[in-house]
DNA sequence: AAACATTTGTCCGTATGTATA
DNA sequence: ATATACATACGGACAAATGTT
């Protein structure tokens, strides 16, 4: 029985891969504050492996906002402020309602079925008081109608978008009490606009659908009611 | 007399900065063609520095999508065909109006009389006869709108995504001739809705001056028309 | 199937640069 | 101003993985 090489289950992560992906964990949920000063000895101490792919990891975080490297003299976790909220969301957004347009004409019913099944799930969580579980649905709901857009660029940039707007969930609200029920219905209009393949409208939707929460955010939040170096 | 230590002239810069900057370079203008396989070792060779840095920038490279690493095999250079210029500009074009959005109500008399000046030496250099320059001008006038959004993850994509559009148009046209005059009184109109602080018609300008010149040049394309390995 | 050649992935020592006493 | 401590940047050697003969 030929047995593929890659079969995901055996697909070996490198060290680099591994270090990426806790590193990028621990800045998200706040484990490394904001403003905390990253040593690659400390931390290559800490993972298990050298130096050398815990370099290659905060480089890869450098470009993707979450460490500050200053040349020669030290790396430092990125500040976050209250008012970034409205830096990260916009862009975000904009991507979004550009995916939703894009995904109109593609969308298969089959893939309208998927969102139907993850809108009732996320509904749910909701109900459940499972904020935490609810949010994951949420980015699967939008990853979704991304993956049917097939575009490189918007996925890979809303992915790394994402996770700056979860790290700011992470650190600005003890409970994630984001998207109420509100979120349900948008989700049902934005399905229903895909089912009558109206481009125009999955727009205006995936951008209100996104912009909202933006707002209710802003405001749930105490200016400096966060940890900070 | 106090010289102050980072004075531009002499600030240092750093292996990886040079590896970064030079290999982008040349998978931009075509040197390194789409497709090639880059060895680290002959890049090291040829860039003379170790390959500590070289690895580095393509890790760099590979976020930003101008190289494709196949984990403990090879690297090589993305490959890019006539279509992928349809994924590109839109959400280049996005980023762009929303840019154009967020810089309305900001945008100074100064600057605007910058976007004046940078439009009238764009059209000089088109009249004149000089493509090259005359898109380096370009770029400088959507740039500066972009500074003016204060927006550093709009700024950060849009700046890569140039260099994609940068890298189509030099693998695809043997005498970039992009943009004729319209592109001239399109900024005309651009500069004229800042003037006037109307939001909503600097964003459908700018989105009309960037997707325009996509599809100009998808049409002056015959497909296959270009090196590839 | 197995040894080889090639190239990537990792480790760690050292040089360079920065801040502090 | 100089020396010292410290962290990063770089280099070069070794290990692991892949493809080939």
């Amino acid at each position: 029985m030929p047995i593929p090489k890659d079969f995901s289950a055996f697909i070996k992560i490198s060290a680099k891969e591994r270090a990426l992906s806790q590193l990028q964990r621990w800045i998200i949920d706040g484990t490394l504050i904001p403003g905390e000063k990253l040593v690659d000895t400390e931390l290559s101490d800490a993972l298990g492996v050298s130096r050398t792919p815990i370099r290659e990891a905060l480089q890869i975080l450098e470009i993707q906002g979450f460490v500050e490297i200053y040349h020669g003299k030290e790396t430092r976790v990125t500040k976050i402020e209250k008012d970034d909220i409205l830096k990260i969301y916009p862009p975000f957004a904009a991507l979004q309602s550009l995916a939703a347009e894009l995904a109109t004409p593609m969308i298969s019913n089959e893939q309208i079925e998927n969102l139907k099944r993850i809108n009732t799930e996320f509904s749910l969580l909701l109900d459940r008081g499972q904020p935490y579980k609810a949010m994951e649905l949420d980015e699967e709901f939008h990853n979704l109608i991304v993956e049917v857009a097939d575009n490189s660029y918007i996925s890979s940039f809303t992915s790394t978008m994402q996770k700056h707007i979860r790290r700011f969930k992470y650190l600005f609200l003890k409970h994630v009490r984001t998207t109420e029920q509100i979120s349900v219905t948008e989700h049902a209009e934005l399905i229903a606009a895909f089912e009558s393949r109206e481009a125009a409208k999955t727009m205006m939707l995936m951008k209100q659908n996104v912009m909202r929460p933006m707002w209710e955010l802003y405001e749930s939040i105490e200016t400096n009611s966060f940890r900070q170096e």
